[in-house]
DNA sequence: CGCAGAGTTGATCCTGCTCAAAATGCGTGG
DNA sequence: CCACGCATTTTGAGCAGGATCAACTCTGCG
């Protein structure tokens, strides 16, 4: 057993399946104003860990961040997570092929998502494939990462990748936690703050403050994921 | 470092990425005829192994399995592997959003393979897009086996997507070796032996040779996906 | 100032990897 | 039909990377 981020067990149905309150972070601003927009189109705020949709729920909508960033995931039984996919500003996200949502969905810190009602059956169905189709190059590639990668390598793709997606070259805000970095990883938090400081070490990052980390030589985080 | 896999490494471009006759597996039909169909919607014949697209070249087309069973991969340089999915019978593969193939796609066995040519743009999109949201919908599954269970859960994970995708409820018929097992699931082959000589100590499958898999205990190897 | 949540660091353990060798299966040719 | 040779699979012994358990530190906030 590998299991990291221990978040309640739940049993089998839509609401059921939520994680509940007891989280591993803080529900502070717990589940706030519900995440229901009326018209299409249109922007909708949420704070920090709010859902925007649960695994079973009825697929209604696309959505796009428009600022924050929202994470993909799902649970196994016994409270394993596995982020699937964090999306920034700009990324389509909520597709699926059969009418129900197979993921969680969760904004990160604070986030503003625009919303797309009447799916992909106007018009641009187009955009909506490209999108569907990155999306599944995306997920393939992490395949890659955390099947055949060790923990050294998924870090340092984790921050170019984070690096590149932010448009900063140099120096990455990170919206989540190290339990949100294991979680997408597959790596306990503890390796994850472990590797962080290895690289600090080395010289190939340099962290002011948890969250924030400046890439001092990409060059050699790039010739880590090999 | 995990490797396991040593397929030979190679350098960066196109028919460079192309792993070579030098392969864990062996090439006796190396290289038959080519992999070039002349007409739409024809179906292709590849005998074991053969390559019907190279990470690099360009996407001219869609493909779907008429029988057998195709690997989609993407290796490391130093030669890991990782099978980020099989394909099926009726299964389709080949999708890009940039019309580049960003992974290699081969005949396990013996196959057929039905070519659509010029891809999405003859309406019938519908079908592209759900058939793309299909693989989104497993390749973010799979995310999940790979990146939080363990080698019990896994293996278990296999037989029970395999049983299912074949129809046959009981009888597995699996076309690949313990090579594509492990690289599919992100572990050793050893790992992969090892894990069903315990399902079978254990009472939960019966092996009649090395690729004829018959689940004993559904309920059991369901319990173990957790 | 004190508390809570997040992050870091250390010690130890265990699962799965590595290296090695034996066993099994299978196609070929005598 | 059997013997041989090769590839695949299985099994064993030992090791190591990352998980687990447990302090401890840091930061932000009331």
């Amino acid at each position: 057993m590998r299991a990291q981020t221990v978040i309640v067990a739940s049993s089998m149905l839509s609401s059921a399946l939520r994680p509940a309150n007891v989280r591993g972070f803080s529900r502070k601003r717990a589940t706030p104003a519900p995440f229901a927009p009326d018209q299409p189109h249109q922007i909708v705020f949420c704070s920090a860990n709010q859902e925007i949709y649960a695994q079973g729920e009825q697929s209604t909508a696309l959505y796009q961040v428009e600022y924050g960033v929202v994470r993909l995931y799902r649970l196994l039984s016994d409270g394993r997570r596995q982020i699937s996919a964090f999306h920034v500003a700009g990324e389509m996200f909520g597709f699926e092929a059969d009418g129900q949502h197979h993921f969680f969905a969760e904004a990160v810190g604070d986030a503003g998502i625009r919303v797309f009602r009447q799916a992909a059956n106007d018009g641009n169905w187009r955009q909506t494939l490209d999108a569907a189709l990155a999306a599944l190059v995306r997920a393939q590639e992490h395949l890659l990462v955390v099947g055949r990668q060790n923990a050294a390598e998924r870090v340092a793709a984790f921050l170019l990748d984070m690096a590149e997606r932010q448009g900063s070259h140099g120096c990455i805000e990170l919206a989540m936690s190290r339990t949100d970095i294991g979680d997408y990883l597959g790596l306990t938090i503890e390796t994850v703050s472990r590797t962080l400081s290895r690289f600090k070490a080395s010289g190939l990052v340099r962290l002011e403050g948890a969250r924030t980390v400046e890439v001092a030589d990409a060059r050699a985080l790039r010739a880590l994921c090999a």
